[in-house]
DNA sequence: AGCTATTGATAAAG
DNA sequence: TCTTTATCAATAGCT
């Protein structure tokens, strides 16, 4: 039973207005239906319920009525629209970024001394310089990580000897200790360890050299 | 006085058509205002008539409802959807981009000899290398250009010296001939031009010189 | 466009 | 949520 007429304003119990949306939402969509069968239009109806619920109706497929709607209403007022902007934003990007690859490898490809044909006699001037102060840099820093090996393995080979002296120490505190093995982890290290500085000799043929880049990084030292 | 139950579907006469349209889509626009007003509801209304005029409603803005139905119901339909293909591809591409920027910078630096503190021996001595092959390639190609632009300048001189000669000739033929000026273009690039490969002395003190990289560039050769 | 008989929609209650 | 029912709203056919 109607009371009176529906005043058009929202329905302020939380419960009706949710039946009456349920109602009232099957009621539109049953008339946008009927209007589509009846006049052969193409229609589509978004709901969205004030709990963010979806309902939908479309006699076509949405995508397409939205896409003509774009294309109908939208010519002048879409280029505002999040996707064809982000499209355009991602395609801008993309095409600065190409650009700087671009240039990059060519620039790679010049330091790497490749496809100089290109260049003017000022350009491989230029190289040349850059390629020299490179060079110059990249010596400075092997000559660098060298010497900070070197004193690393001084203090490795100082402590070592102290370590071989307190254990000599020891031997001699008790001399019927059990005969060392070759095997023993530490005594083994010590012995080896025997640099270039160290003009002691030793009974254990491990040793470690320091020569030549190649020779001292194939030692597995860091 | 509505006859009987409309059936439900299209209607024939097509002006009956077209006046049913119109009743019944202001209709429709009123029970979905309703509806938006009453329950608060985010709605949205698309309406093409058969000959493709538009009608529309929505109580927000028609793009947001839209862009929100696209997120709604986009994310399971929409995977198909040209426009998210395409911005997926856009962003896989500006991913993919921009790592290889990444690693193009790092390499650059490296070359440059910049920030080599992350590089370990190894890498330091196979960079070193690679700048000795390159520094030599630019070297093989400036001596390159350099002993082109000596051709070049050989040959030019050789052309010139005949000019010299023939103009000589004439000089003889006619004895009265004005004098020589000095600013005289030809003339003094003739005479300039003999370079280290000629012996001949000039009477002009304009002179070209190849000596280093640096003196032969200011000459502004090419 | 208006009018009006009639069907359709739906508010409130069960 | 579904049904019922009393009422109001929409609208088909006519002018």
């Amino acid at each position: 039973m109607v009371r009176g007429k529906v005043e058009l304003r929202r329905i302020e119990n939380a419960a009706s207005r949710q039946v009456t949306f349920s109602k009232r939402r099957s009621g539109l969509m049953k008339k946008a239906r009927e209007l589509s069968v009846l006049c052969d239009a193409e229609i589509a109806v978004i709901v969205f319920s004030q709990r963010g619920r979806l309902s939908e109706f479309s006699n076509h497929e949405m995508q397409k009525t939205i896409a003509r709607y774009q294309k109908y209403a939208g010519v002048e007022v879409d280029k505002r629209d999040t996707n064809y902007c982000i499209q355009q934003q991602l395609k801008q990007e993309s095409a600065s970024m190409a650009k700087k690859i671009e240039q990059l490898e060519a620039s790679r490809r010049k330091l790497l001394g490749e496809q100089l044909g290109s260049c003017s006699l000022e350009e491989i001037r230029g190289l040349s310089e850059q390629l020299e102060r490179s060079l110059a840099n990249i010596r400075l820093r092997k000559d660098q990580m060298f010497m900070e090996q070197m004193e690393q393995l001084k203090l490795q080979e100082k402590e070592l000897r102290e370590q071989k002296a307190t254990l000599c120490e020891k031997c001699r505190e008790k001399p019927q200790e059990p005969a060392r093995r070759e095997t023993d982890y530490e005594s083994a290290a010590t012995a080896g360890s025997s640099v270039g500085f160290s003009n002691e000799s030793s009974t254990v043929e491990t040793t470690l050299s320091i020569g030549l880049p190649t020779a001292a990084t194939h030692c597995g030292l860091k």
